[in-house]
This record gives C-alpha cells, sequence and structure tokens, in this order.
RNA sequence: GGUUACAUAGCUCAGUUGGUUAGAGCACCUGACUCAUAAUCAGGGGGUCAUAGGUUCGAGUCCUUUUGUAGCCA
C-alpha cells in the first residue's frame, strides 16, 4: 500500500516524551533530531505538514514516583513538561505544537475514543482477580507488589519481575506480598477490565504490513511485527485500576483510568486538534485524508505500541488513516554504556544547552552523523569533539569562510561576474546541482546519517574545487579568471546555506546571514535549487565572514568525562551502601544563598551530660558545652545510642535554632546527624584532633 | 526461556535483487599548498566481511550451527 503519488500533506509524530525525567542525547538522537530533520526537510519542499508531540504524563511510573517522593503526581509532571518543552525549544526542535495528556482537550479525545469503540462493541469485559491493598483501598499493580520470588527466593522482587533472576513474574505468584503503599498485605479482589481483542485484526494487519510494507519498514521494524502476528495476537487490557490517568468514561469504570498505552498515542492526534484550533485549520484531513502521510518516529523499544497496537485501534475506530512508515531507531549508549534517567547516566539536554551556549548544531551533527540507525551506536564525547572539529570547523566552516574572506579581499564582498567557465567549473556547478536530489534520496529513505555525510561532502566539493583553482594564485596574473572560480565558490556556499537547514537550522540561519542571501532577489529553495543556474548574482554584497563553528578544546571534553566519572562513583558507592535495600537518595532541596547558609551559626560542642527523656522512646536530653556556654539540648537519637556511651562525644551544634519546647523541656539547639547505609543514626562529628568546642563550623 | 534485529579495516559506518582485485569518513604515514579556525588538497598502509558448516559455476549478500549485543514477549 505504498503511496506512489505525492501526499498533500504529511502528519509526522515523534513519541512522547514520558514526564520521569529530562531529555537526554539518547532520546535526541532515536526520534526528535530525526524527526525535526524530516520535517524541517519537507517544509523546504514547500509541503504541508502538521509536526505534533507532547508530554506522556500518565501511567504507574508517575503515580509511583510521586507517592514514593510525597508529592502529587501534577507537581512531576508540571516540573518535567516544563523542563522537555524549553530544552527542546531551545534545541530548535520545530513542533508545530507540542502539547501534554493532562490537557483537557486530551482527555476528551482519548475519551471520546474509548466510548466510540466501546458503543461499537470493539471491548471485549473480563473480571479477574487482582491484588487489592486494602487500608489504602485501591488495586496495586505489579509494580506496588514485593515479595519473595518463587523462582530464586530473592526477598524484594517486584510483582512484574524479579531484579535478581531477571525472571518476569505475575504479581500474584509472589510468596508473602506486601503492598509497597501500606506494606500490607493485599488480598485478591475482582476487578472488571477492558480488552481490545487483537486477535481480530490479525488479518487486517498481516495484510497491512505483512504484505503491504515488507519492502519499505526497516527489518527490524517488519520483523518484530511478523514475530507478533505469527505468535498469534491476544486480546489486551487497556485499563487499568489506578488513581492516575484519564477515567473509564463508561458505566462500571469507577476508579479505572484508560491504559496509559491507550491513552498515549491518542495525544498525537489531540496535539494536532490543539494546533489547528490555534491557528484556525481544520485538523481532520491529518488524520483521516488517505492522502496524508502519517509516519512516528519512535524508539525501538515502541515499535509495538505504533505497529500492532495503536494501527488496531485506529482501525477498530474506523475514520482515521493508518502510519505510512514507522522508522524506528536503534537505541544510543554513552560512553560505553546504556543511558539512565536513574543512574543518572546521560549527557541531559537542558545541561548541554548550558554548557555549550549556541552550539546546538554541534549536538545535531554529532548526533545525526553517528545516528542509531541500523543498530545501536555509541556516543563518545571524544567523537563529538571530532565531528565538531573535524567536520563542522575544519570542512564546513572553513570552506565558507575562505570564500567570504577572499570574497571580501578580491571585491569587498561584491560577487564578482563570471568570465568564461572552464570544464572544471561546469562540473562543479553540475555536481552542486545535483545535491537537492542526492540528499532527498537520502533523506526520503529516512537514511539521515548518510544525508549528512552527503551535506558534508558539498563542502568537500567546494574546498576540493578551490584547492585545485588556486584563485590566490591566479589573481597575481588572471584576474578574470579569479572573478569565474569566486562566483562559483559562492554558489556553491549558497547551496550550502540552503541544504544544510535540515540538519543545521541554526548554522543555515547564520550562513544565509553572512551570504546575504534574503536581498539577493533569488528565490532559492530546495525544488528549484537544482534547476537554478544561479543562486548568488554576480553584483551582490555579502556581509562580513563570521565562523560558523568554534574549536573544541580538550579541556572541555575532559570536564565532560571527569562529570561522568564521577556519576559513576554515586552510582557505586550508591550501591555499595543499598546493596540489600533499596534507598532512594533524596532530592536536592531548592538552592540557597550565600547569606541564607551564613545565617546558620554552627559550632563544634562536646556532649557532657545525656539522660533518657521519661516517659518517650526517641528522646534524650544532653548537656552540651558549646564554648559559648553549656546548653540544653533534647535529641531524638535514643533508638540508636545509649545515654552513657555518647558523654564525651564531638558533636556539631547549630547554636542559633530558636529553642523550643519538647515534652516541657526547652531545647536550646541542633545536633547534626545522618543516615549510615543501616539506616542508623550517627554524628555529624568534628573529630580532627584539636579542634576546640565553640569553633565556628563554615 | 521464546522471538526479532544486529555482528564488515584501530574507530563510526556503506555494501540495492548473490557476480570481476570488499568501499567511505575519522585516526595513522607521506607529499603538495598557504586564501582559510595549523584549516585544505593529493597519495599510501590497513579487513581470511563474528564462528562452524551448507546451497551455488560463484556468497559479506541465501540456508543451518555456535557465540556476543540489544529490543520485545513469557
Amino acid at each position: 500500500m505504498s503511496q506512489t503519488t505525492t501526499p498533500s500533506r504529511y502528519t509526522i509524530t515523534s513519541a512522547l516524551p514520558y514526564t520521569n525525567g529530562p531529555i537526554h542525547i539518547g532520546h535526541l538522537a532515536g526520534v526528535y533530531v530525526p524527526a525535526d530533520i524530516y520535517v524541517r526537510y519537507l517544509r523546504l519542499k514547500g509541503h504541508d505538514v502538521a509536526f505534533v508531540c507532547g508530554s506522556d504524563e500518565h501511567g504507574v511510573a508517575i503515580s509511583m514516583k510521586a507517592k514514593k517522593e510525597g508529592v502529587t503526581p501534577k507537581e512531576i509532571i508540571d516540573k518535567y513538561h516544563n523542563i522537555i518543552k524549553k530544552s527542546f525549544a531551545d534545541f530548535g526542535i520545530s513542533f508545530d505544537n507540542y502539547s501534554r495528556t493532562s490537557a483537557e482537550v486530551h482527555h476528551e479525545t482519548a475519551s471520546d475514543f474509548f466510548k466510540k469503540l466501546y458503543e461499537k462493541g470493539d471491548f471485549i469485559e473480563e473480571e479477574t482477580e487482582q491484588l487489592y491493598d486494602e487500608e489504602a483501598q485501591q488495586f496495586l499493580a505489579d509494580r506496588f507488589v514485593v515479595g519473595t520470588c518463587p523462582k530464586c527466593g530473592h526477598e524484594e522482587a517486584y510483582g512484574d519481575q524479579c531484579e535478581n533472576c531477571g525472571s518476569s513474574l505475575n504479581a500474584t505468584d509472589l510468596i508473602n506480598p506486601k503492598s509497597t503503599i501500606t506494606g500490607g498485605v493485599p488480598i485478591l479482589k475482582k476487578t472488571k477490565h477492558w480488552f481490545l481483542p487483537l486477535d481480530r485484526y490479525e488479518d487486517f494487519l498481516r495484510k497491512w504490513i505483512l504484505e503491504g510494507h515488507k519492502a519499505d519498514w526497516k527489518p527490524n521494524v517488519y520483523g518484530q511485527c511478523k514475530s507478533w502476528i505469527d505468535e498469534g495476537l491476544k486480546p489486551r487490557a487497556v485499563t487499568r485500576d489506578l488513581d492516575w490517568g484519564i477515567p473509564v468514561p463508561v458505566e462500571g469504570g469507577e476508579g479505572k483510568v484508560l491504559y496509559v498505552w491507550f491513552d498515549a498515542p491518542i495525544g498525537y492526534i489531540s496535539s494536532t486538534k490543539e494546533w489547528a484550533e490555534r491557528e484556525g485549520k481544520d485538523w481532520k484531513p491529518y488524520w483521516m485524508n488517505q492522502d496524508t502521510k502519517l509516519v512516528h518516529f519512535i524508539g525501538k523499544d515502541n515499535i509495538v505500541f505504533h505497529c500492532i497496537i495503536f494501527p488496531s485501534m485506529l482501525k477498530a475506530h474506523g475514520d482515521f488513516i493508518l502510519p505510512e512508515n514507522v522508522p524506528a531507531n536503534e537505541f544510543l549508549n554513552l560512553e560505553g554504556n546504556k543511558l539512565s534517567t536513574s543512574k543518572n547516566w546521560a549527557v541531559w539536554l537542558h545541561e548541554y544547552l548550558e554548557e555549550f551556549p549556541d552550539m546546538q548544531d554541534v549536538l545535531r551533527y554529532a548526533l545525526t552523523a553517528n545516528a542509531p540507525e541500523t543498530k545501536d551506536n555509541d556516543f563518545t564525547w571524544k567523537d563529538f569533539q571530532a565531528r565538531n572539529n573535524n567536520e563542522l570547523v575544519a570542512i564546513f566552516g572553513n570552506f565558507v569562510n575562505r570564500v567570504a574572506v577572499l570574497t571580501h579581499k578580491y571585491y569587498d564582498g561584491i560577487v564578482p561576474s563570471p568570465y568564461t567557465f572552464e570544464a572544471v567549473d561546469k562540473e562543479t556547478l553540475e555536481a552542486l546541482k545535483g545535491y537537492p536530489e542526492i540528499l532527498s534520496n537520502s533523506l526520503d529513505r529516512y537514511r539521515f546519517r548518510e544525508g549528512s555525510q552527503e551535506l558534508m561532502n558539498l563542502a568537500r566539493l567546494g574546498n576540493k574545487y578551490l584547492a585545485d583553482a588556486e584563485p590566490w594564485k591566479l589573481i597575481k596574473t588572471d584576474e578574470e579568471r579569479v572573478k569565474t572560480i569566486m562566483y562559483v565558490a559562492l554558489q556553491i556556499a549558497t547551496g550550502l546555506a540552503v541544504l544544510s537547514e535540515p540538519f543545521l537550522p541554526f548554522t543555515s540561519e547564520k550562513l544565509k546571514g553572512i551570504l546575504n542571501v534574503k536581498s539577493s532577489g533569488v528565490e532559492t529553495d530546495w525544488n528549484n535549487l537544482g534547476a537554478q543556474e544561479t543562486l548568488l548574482p554576480a553584483g551582490h554584497q555579502i556581509n562580513p565572514s563570521e565562523l560558523l563553528f568554534r574549536k573544541i578544546e580538550d579541556a572541555e571534553i575532559q570536564q565532560q568525562l571527569d562529570k561522568l566519572e564521577a556519576t559513576k562513583k554515586t552510582n557505586a558507592s550508591a550501591t555499595n551502601s543499598t546493596d540489600s535495600m533499596e534507598k532512594e537518595v533524596t532530592p536536592q532541596k531548592d538552592t540557597i544563598t550565600f547569606d541564607d547558609f551564613s545565617k546558620l551559626d554552627m559550632r563544634v560542642g562536646t556532649i557532657i551530660e545525656a539522660e533518657k527523656m521519661p516517659k518517650a522512646d526517641k528522646l534524650l536530653v544532653l548537656k552540651v558545652d558549646t564554648g559559648l556556654d553549656t546548653r540544653t539540648i533534647v535529641s531524638g537519637i535514643a533508638e540508636s545510642f545509649n545515654p552513657e556511651d555518647i558523654v564525651g562525644k564531638k558533636v556539631t551544634v547549630l547554636v542559633n535554632l530558636a529553642p523550643r519546647k519538647l515534652r516541657g523541656v526547652e531545647s536550646e539547639g541542633m545536633i547534626l546527624m545522618t543516615e549510615n547505609k543501616d539506616g542508623k543514626i550517627v554524628f555529624l562529628n568534628p573529630d580532627e584532633d584539636g579542634v576546640g568546642n565553640g569553633e565556628v563550623i563554615s
């Protein structure tokens, strides 16, 4: 079913980022950069495009993270939605609309979608028994249950998987299951759910994918679909017992929400609606007209949802078109290890943007030139540096600079009139004309890595032309010839300015500024570039040269490597100290100023007396010599220390804390404590010899 | 465990339907040049195409084995 005619419009989606963390280079290389290149290319060719995305804000993981951190899901999604949205915008991902699944338009769209399928009888209803936490009054998603693994005996296995032996489990299989919310023992309780019977769509999928897209879908995508279909598709639950998400909008759906994978892809549609509303357009053609080409950019972990489940949903609904292609990318690693949000093993986009200001295109280029299109790839900072210094600076930037500098040197920045074109000039101009098609060839087949290299080849063509023609020598003997040479070189530079736009949008803009193309009077777009004789006319004034790229020094790379090394160390010590018990690192608090800090008066003190507070399990009444005075401090450490053991101990005391009465005893300060790996409270003690009472801590 | 994909020079990758001495960029070595961000241009060395077998006149390309990596499923 590959389309042979040119589509009237394009709907391009890129995977909705999950709002449990910021965007990192893996997301960029796999999804957003290729999607953005494709979209910019389509726009340059004058196509009607809707490029939509948004934050995916539902699901168990966010609900769980919220409970763990003691905040509401909304606080989490707002935080990450804002970070993500801003970093995309700053990075130049040119979404027509970036929405979020908590938006009203999405709730409505997803609800309606569900209702329509419900009314058509496209769901199966089934009652199953699930674990239920009576105290919290809610059903427990697999991740909310821990217990002993029935296979290996590991005591901290999750309801869906044992991280010790790696086997997947059902929550009901766990021995001694416990709710992670209350710690209580869950009971089995009946619950009703709605299932999408994928088996009904088997014939359709077989025909559509296995016959229709055998040739044009990537091997991995096609192969995975084939294995799913061949194994026999089963009904899949599209609702969950959860309090975070889109409420099931039909009778009996109280306390239940749509499965996040049911609502998320509908987010593409909602986002399109939001965009159309704002732009005063009709969203429907973008999703319902057969002459629209729909393409989903995703990572390989999402293949089944975008190729099997979502298309089945769309088919069931009946009004929608299906994706023409799903160019799923493989994964990117970082310095030899898997990227991990929870382990902080990543190059975070929002941090990159701060650490390498105005260098968006460098990261775009490095990620494109080394994109994980056919297999997992490794991002290394050394490669990043090499791509920048050897290619962007040395080949692309340098060519442009030498052309601009020579033009100013010889002609005060005015494009010279060519004299007679020799064979080499004609060949070079002819080669230049061929580039739009060369690049189209790559981009139409989603080969962005190849495309980026072809673009670089155009700059190479320019460098070679100059090296062969040697205008700097001829200027002394043959001025007419030099005019022709510089004219040709300027045409190539202009070609680069136009053709680099999808790959290097910021650079393209800058280069167009140098060449002053907007006032040249020549229409230079992708389509007529190949047909046009002149891209930058003789007599046209260009602006002074500006460097397009700067070199990246070894020290900058080392800094990034050190940062990763520090992460490794943090992770290693975290694993050691939490060997058996999962211990969450408390998130960093809001920043304070130095003035805030200096308000704290902390001193070295010595405990001179200690006794238990009557009728209190946790409290000790201490007399502490602070160097200033001897004062009474009540401390909640009785469970960890015997009073007699701590007399004479040197401790850190916050002395200017407002006094407070605890159990009738006034406490005049606070002793600083921390916790060791076993959860035991320990003193933060100034144990260096010769440190006396009353010394200020700063 | 099942399944899908991947495995080609030191590194990153091309290699369409099997067809002459396996290609490119980077790195390395040599030479040329100086307009240019010590950039550029030319030339060179370097691979028994993961492994073992098979089909074929002929296989990096098709089939099977083993190993490794990754995704998905159980």
